[in-house]
DNA sequence: TAACTTTACGTCGTTCGTAACAATT
DNA sequence: AATTGTTACGAACGACGTAAAGTTA
């Protein structure tokens, strides 16, 4: 039983007229004839009756052309999405991306991907870097986003902007409008509202400033808080300072809820995670495109004033 | 598109093997490989990745394959349902009778029928005569049951039973057990409950009367009612005389209820009906030889007391 | 005669299997 | 070395079109 056939019969069921059926299917009606007979002899069911010079269904074939008919449809639905999944008219896209990025970098470019493929349908999946890393390598996600290092042979891996771990205070605090805050006067001249320890906030910022010859251990620590938004706001208050990154502060920085103090610390790099081999659909293809050209047109570009 | 190129794409994709799927579809891996391969060139979609030796579905193909499974499903049911239609398990007959035949005779051999083919969908039309024979050589009925005489050169004609019109009172009645009732005694020596004009059973009573020299008009008409049930609850009473078919009497004569007058009418032939050129079904033709056999088995079978 | 379906037959395209090949574990 | 997927190629099969025949109104 092929979809032909059952198109051919369907055609000429409805139309009552083997001729007039082989025109609309473009065929002769030796061919349709053949469909026709291929199709009643394969399973030993008269659907038509060849009575004078015409034809009309059988009992039979009016029941199967019933089932026929919603099967054709469906075969049709499924072809259309087919074509559609080569398009960028459909389509399913798994992104994984650890939480700076997944929270404040990628959400407008998801978003203007959206506007643009509307009916492309995009899942975010938040994680830390070896949870992406992973989902990438293994097929889980079409591609990844990470702060950070990352070194896996399966994956490919590219840089898209620098994010830059910065010390935020609020306009009231004393630090606020100085250009003479050495590393040492971290320890002692303030408090600190931090996110918690194991977040990548955090275990990067005390390593930079292990780098810069400051103990971690000897910051006053008033508060540790588990969200970017909760030390900005704590932050804000001018009561202590607080370390998160650039993109996460930068809104905040333009309106001038919080000022950026003038220490330079080591920066990180938002990096797409694609896998190496397996290829990515057209729909996905572009997203990824997407968020190079964003990240080419200018790495600085969400980050305003941060310098 | 094919119907076979989705089943194995579907086996190959529920595999994420195509060795595997190849034995399962009774295939090399060379054909199956190929199938493959000409359902994504022809649509331009990747469907799957090869990555390593193994394949693994593209997020394109995970889509896809919820749309296949259903279809397949589809398929394969319209499949069973060709087969079952070419046998005897599925099917629907529609049969057009006239009225006594349609409500006597034929019931209990639609039941047997039935009994013995439960899959089989029977449905009944009562007509005229007229109506039966139309809808017999248009096709909207598989066969047809008539009583009395039909002429349509696109009908197959066979005979079945048959049935005798006859007189009947009730047994206070003063015909009831008289061998000696004479064709002129019909009239004016008893009432008389009728079918109404324009029933067959009427018409064809009226025409044996004339042909046994009595004028129809001339009878005493109590009362004309539409049924063949009322006629009898009415001659019941022992009041009136009533005219019916023996297949409508004779339940009633077994019990006693009735009594028949012993005057003979000319008798009418219960015929079946079929289309000369349109093949019946396997089913419907079954059926017919069924009304054939019960008619061959003993014409007199249903009526026992009509002698 | 005109309309319609079917049969006969040659041709072309598709799909299959065998076998060799390439790549991975 | 064994497993797995792919390519090359020849053979079998199926479907189509042309042309002719059969049937009916």
């Amino acid at each position: 039983m092929t979809l032909e056939q059952l198109a051919i019969f369907a055609e000429v069921a409805e139309r009552q007229h083997l001729t007039q059926a082989a025109d609309a299917l473009a065929l002769t009606p030796s061919a349709v004839s053949a469909a026709v007979r291929r199709l009643e002899e394969a399973y030993g069911v008269p659907l038509f009756d060849r009575i004078g010079r015409g034809i009309s269904l059988t009992a039979a074939g009016r029941i199967f052309l019933e089932e026929v008919r919603p099967m054709l449809a469906r075969a049709r639905a499924a072809e259309r999405l087919l074509g559609e999944l080569g398009g960028l008219q459909r389509g399913e896209i798994s992104v994984f991306a650890s939480q700076t990025v997944a929270s404040y970098w990628l959400p407008p470019v998801l978003m203007r991907f959206h506007a643009e493929y509307p009916g492309i349908r995009l899942s975010l999946t938040i994680g830390n870097t070896a949870t992406v890393a992973e989902a990438v390598a293994e097929g889980a996600a079409e591609m990844g986003f990470v702060e950070g290092e990352i070194a896996d042979p399966a994956l490919r891996i590219d840089s898209l902007v620098d994010d830059e771990l910065m010390i935020v205070v609020g306009p009231d605090h004393a630090f606020a409008g100085r250009h003479d805050i050495s590393a040492d006067d971290l320890v002692g001249k303030t408090a600190w509202v931090l996110r918690e320890p194991g977040s990548g906030t955090r275990s990067e910022f005390e390593h930079a400033l292990a780098r810069k010859g400051v103990d971690p251990e000897r910051l006053e620590i008033a508060l540790e808080l588990p969200s970017n938004e909760a030390v900005l706001s704590a932050a804000r208050s001018g009561l202590c300072a607080t370390a998160v990154s650039g993109h996460v502060a930068a809104p905040h920085l333009t309106t001038g809820n919080l000022v950026r103090v003038d220490i330079a610390l080591p920066s990180r790099t938002f990096r797409l995670l694609r896998h190496r081999d397996r290829n990515l659909g057209r729909a996905a293809q572009k997203l990824a495109e997407f968020s190079l050209s964003v990240a080419a047109s200018d790495p600085r570009a969400d980050l305003p004033v941060c310098r």
